[in-house]
DNA sequence: TTAGTTAATCGTATTATTGCAATAAATCAA
DNA sequence: TTGATTTATTGCAATAATACGATTAACTAA
């Protein structure tokens, strides 16, 4: 019914989708990517480097900023972002576990 | 307008997201994680233990299998299923790239 | 052939996501 | 205070994703 049923999954389940979810976005990976080249950015520069609507952006960094991966200051009018790292290193534990997944045996039925 | 503007984005970002997003999923996460612990999986067998209906398991797979990270076999009136380890080593290089990313200098501004 | 088993596909209802114009809010400069 | 600048929020239209009943397709066994 297009309602995803998370309450037959496990946590570690849930956590890794909701990671993965905020990835499953390109916009979402070219502002951490350039997040984390710059070290932080602002948002209006975010805006003109990657050709999306003002508010589009806004909301992106919006969901990036709930699942606590970026944290933003504000510096007069404009506001400054920036990689969460301590947060970026807890999710990084998490998806490796997930992506570092082995085959038990190496015989394959396929 | 609800479509993703894929063509502003690099093939890189774009493919980081495509794989994030069938990860994106606490359903999908289940059925990797099945077949990595059982090593091959009958259709079947995932519908019981995941506990959702046979038509949205065969979606999800089918999802897996377009992206290349599952592959199945037909086996008489069951399909068995089970890691495509190749492909899932490609999109391992593919996401660590990206998780493994650095923070260039220390000190944060925010 | 016929009945049973298993999985894929189709159709559809429901919810989520994406994107942006318009507007609001907050700050700064004059 | 007024006007300019920057970002967040609201509201909405369009598209995508999720889930499943019903059906189809493919194979097996009797």
């Amino acid at each position: 019914m297009g309602l995803t049923k998370s309450e037959i999954f496990t946590d570690q389940q849930n956590e890794i989708a909701l990671f993965a979810k905020v990835f499953g976005h390109p916009a979402r990976v070219a502002i951490l990517q350039q997040l984390f080249e710059i070290n932080a950015c602002y948002c209006g520069d975010l805006v003109s480097q990657i050709g999306l609507a003002q508010p589009t952006i806004s909301q992106h960094l919006k969901e990036l900023k709930h699942l606590g991966l970026i944290k933003g200051s504000v510096e007069g009018t404009s506001v400054c972002y920036c990689i969460d790292a301590e947060n970026w290193l807890k999710m990084k534990e998490t998806m490796l576990q997930f992506l570092n997944q082995d085959i038990s045996t190496q015989d394959n039925c396929c």
